[in-house]
DNA sequence: CTGAAAGCGCTTACAG
DNA sequence: CTGAAAGCGCTTACAG
């Protein structure tokens, strides 16, 4: 086939000296047609032979199709995309290949830039299916895509019909919180991003809890919201500011991502603050950095890999319209302890 | 169209009172085809009342085009993806979001995989066009690809026909010596990936440039071959065996790779090596977390958006069969000057 | 057990 | 200036 046209199914065809629709109804398996033995070995032969495969976008096109699955991903040049997201791929492309079906990355720099391509999604048909990141009270997401296009989201929403795949955010920020306080910590900063989202709700509320059960008093002067969503850079900034406007200022921290941990430990050793011995820093996601930093952070594993293999396996049935009732999937999540978090005080 | 049936080209034809050519003619602009104007308003005011937009999939197999270029990366669960392919991918969407096409990720675990996932985008026409990451001698993926399906190779290749994009391997590596040779480094260890992939072979060469110019012995004894590819782990045994080889230890490393320099400052701080007073250290890449680290990497940025841009380019217009003569382009780096390399001896 | 025909949603010569 | 027809490469009722 070297060079030359590609080999279609009417090659196929007349070289096995059968119709089209039999090659077709062989390579499919249909139980509708009772292909006889010899019919059947005679095409499988032939197709061996040319190296024949149907053409995906053929078969899309009569089948209603595309065969693609996009993911909706946040991608800044210049801010170098959370390692998150990459097991996120990662996990997609492995259910995605299992099944036949292939990933697309749907990227953009701002949630209009998304908007605008999950709009173009719907209309060209590009996907079949789409998976969304980091949800938010009144998602303008998803009015776009109901009804038009399955979308299965990876993170909480408050509406009910929704599909989602979500870690126990609340019992997770409760777990990293306890373990400060069980290592003397009463003054426990969070760092987090804009409470219109879930993940920052739900983690908020696990760090509330924790203080509650341990008598401790919630101060929302221990709080910060990082200026730049997720990444070193805000995490500094979050940090310094806190430090610069706290009389008192914290023993510990608890930040709602790796990144902006790494960050708060920038902020605290510009401020002479040593960490883990003046300051205590637990992140969350559990990327790959995470053990090489100095000192290794103490994090809270997300398994994003996890998350992205139940939702595209969620989402592949919702297209092929087999799931009814809306389903939510919790995965679990792992406190993983290292040097950033430091002993017993 | 909310729930209903999917406006197609039938509906926006019958809708403005005109055959279904015509409008295909007026959405693609057709310069053979003259439209009156009144008639051409009239198409485009009912294609924007029914929210109208031709299926990309239909116009694909029309065409003969899937809109998808794919983007053949290693993708291993447990060992997170290289901030480089991160980047790539960014560069990659850019371009191709502003020739309208998609990008799909091929990912693989090894290169049996690798082989196996091209040899089915052969096949199955999966996509138009695929850019290749990191050369070998004697590739084998080039003969699958070759003549089948037009590709575009990141990264040096020895067969001249094959459209590339590549840094100056040799010039950066050179840059890079000759730096840690100005601050007084005579013993200068290599870390590399296996000498088969051209990028490791110019980047030795470009070390090798170095050390002869400025009158140093070459020493076979002071290059180490990471056993795992890219990677902090493969950086930490490399460094580690090269440290307990030798008698007279290096007072520098290049090592290409941040990720690789990072293994490289772990090993020499379990020597009881401080750096950059005991040892230099040199990355490639300049990976996001490269300034973040403990010390801030000195590092040779490589940029990964901007190969990735053009080679996308480059290979849309091979799909076009715009391009006839083979090009290759070059991409600058850029030394990036940090503290893990110290100052003068 | 197998084939002829219709059709998925477009675009493109070709008529008129 | 515009439309009828063919066709991209498949799959799927429907005949026989």
């Amino acid at each position: 086939m070297k060079n030359g046209k590609a080999v279609t199914i009417r090659d196929v065809a007349k070289a096995a000296g059968v119709s089209v629709a039999t090659v077709s109804s062989v390579l499919n398996n249909r139980s509708q047609t009772r292909i006889s033995a010899e019919t059947r070995e005679r095409v499988l032969k032939v197709v061996k032979e040319l190296g024949y495969r149907p053409r995906k976008v053929a078969q899309g096109l009569r089948k209603g199709l595309t065969y693609l699955i996009g993911l909706a991903i946040p991608l800044q040049p210049d801010q170098p995309l959370s390692p998150f997201f990459y097991e996120a791929v990662s996990g997609a492309l492995k259910v995605a290949k299992e099944r036949g079906w292939m990933v697309s990355i749907l990227g953009f720099k701002d949630r209009d830039e998304e908007l605008s391509i999950l709009q173009k999604a719907v209309n060209q048909r590009l996907v079949d299916g789409v998976i969304l990141f980091d949800p938010q009270e009144n998602d303008p997401r998803f009015p776009v895509l109901k009804g038009n296009l399955p979308f299965v989201v990876i993170g909480r929403t408050d509406d009910p019909e929704i599909c989602t795949v979500d870690n126990d955010n609340v019992e997770a920020a409760k777990l990293a919180t306890q373990h400060l306080i069980r290592l003397g910590h009463k003054r426990i900063a969070f760092v987090h991003v804009p409470l219109s989202y879930f993940t920052a709700k739900d983690r908020l509320e696990g760090y509330k809890q924790a203080l509650k059960e341990a008598g401790l008093p919630f101060r929302k002067e221990l709080l910060v919201e990082a200026d730049g969503y997720y990444g070193v850079e805000a995490g500094y900034r979050a940090m310094l500011s806190l430090l610069e406007r706290l009389k008192e200022r914290p023993t510990a921290v608890l930040a709602m991502d790796d990144t902006l941990a790494l960050g708060c430990i920038q902020a605290a050793a510009e401020k002479g603050l040593k960490v883990p011995t003046d300051l205590a820093v637990v992140g969350f996601n559990g990327s790959a950095f995470s053990a090489h930093c100095e000192p290794p952070l103490t994090t809270v594993r997300i398994f994003a890999e996890t998350l992205a293999y139940y939702a595209v396996d969620m989402l592949l049935r919702l297209v092929r319209g087999e799931v009814v009732a809306p389903s939510r999937v919790t995965v679990p999540t792992q406190l993983i302890v290292r040097k950033s978090c430091g002993t017993m005080r």
